[in-house]
DNA sequence: CCTACCGATCGGTAGG
DNA sequence: CCTACCGATCGGTAGG
């Protein structure tokens, strides 16, 4: 029985991940539960004894990497560093995601728009408080004095859409490797902040 | 004739710009011909009197969307203007594009994607060059030491990631107004390049 | 510009 | 997990 439910649930997450990847790809709409039942190799029919619905598997990818970001700002509040290495925290986690869960992260970014409600009004609420907090971090550091006197709301939107930007760099011939990315983008990103 | 021809071009802009409203809010596959009708006030059929297909309307925005940014491009290389000028005048340029042709210029960056052969390896070529000649005028001005040394290919990533992430603004309640948008912008960008 | 309609494909279900 | 199939909707056409 258990050794039943495991395996049912390993094939929902192979099914969730070949999701992700074509949604990331295609996006929501242009795939279809018959390209996605060819790529895990059974019939579409059969995907319905694993998964509820295709808006399920959206659900399921963008609210666990909604998640995920969650669980890591939250350690961050309770953590003993100043504000310029919590936001040098922050751009190291968004660019690791991009980087090795980038199929979950970019459709959490792209997709939600195809979200159902009430899914989508409640992401939408859960990513407003997320950047509030983020502003927050960089609001402390201006009164800190740590950080140059910047809009946060500019400087939460340029952080997190130059992490997005990576989208790009994903895409092509990766003549840079992740880790140049990742101390250039924080280098960059900082140093621009910094008082 | 003229009148005739003239009256059916402008029918066809009204159809090309309602459809690029609706293909930035939803995407290009999960917005039907019907709805595009609906917005038009016509009948599904009576769309194909002025357009040859769903494809077509895509292609145009994309293409003169491009077209529009490689003209500016153009008329920066033959300017007498130092690389942080020309990066300014870029950064400015694609900040009024995403605020005062946001439909068009976000379906360009986002449904590109869903560009039919060969317009889509035409268009990925023509991005292949445009960036990277906006990197030659990074390159230029760490050679001429007006430039800090970065990355090229960072900079312009982050130049037109930022950009981008206007579309988050663009959705919001726009607490900001796009002048300050634009300056704050600007400035955190050229500051963060600046020697 | 409309009515009427086409074949294809969609997400999903019944029954085994 | 499959075969067989459903109603709905898709982009697009014929004919007027």
């Amino acid at each position: 029985m258990t050794e039943f439910k495991r395996k049912k649930a390993s094939k929902k997450e192979l099914i969730i991940q070949k999701a992700s990847a074509m949604f990331r790809e295609k996006g929501f709409p242009a795939t279809s539960m018959r390209d996605l039942a060819d790529e895990v190799g059974i019939e579409a029919a059969s995907l319905y004894n694993h998964i509820q619905s295709k808006s399920e598997i959206l659900q399921e990818i963008i609210y666990r990497t909604a998640n995920d970001c969650n669980i890591h700002l939250d350690n961050l509040d309770v953590a003993q560093l100043n504000s310029i290495e919590k936001l040098e925290s922050l751009i190291r986690f968004h660019v690791q995601m991009m980087i090795h869960q980038f199929d979950d992260y970019t459709v959490m970014i792209n997709e939600w728009i195809h979200l159902s409600e009430p899914y989508q009004t409640n992401f939408i609420t859960q990513r407003r408080i997320y950047v509030q907090r983020m502003e927050n971090i960089i609001q402390q550091g201006i009164d800190h004095q740590e950080i140059k006197t910047v809009l946060p709301y500019i400087a939460m939107l340029t952080i997190l859409s130059s992490v997005r930007g990576l989208e790009f760099w994903h895409r092509s011939e990766k003549h840079v490797s992740p880790q140049v990315i990742e101390d250039n983008m924080v280098a960059f990103l900082i140093n621009g902040l910094k008082k």
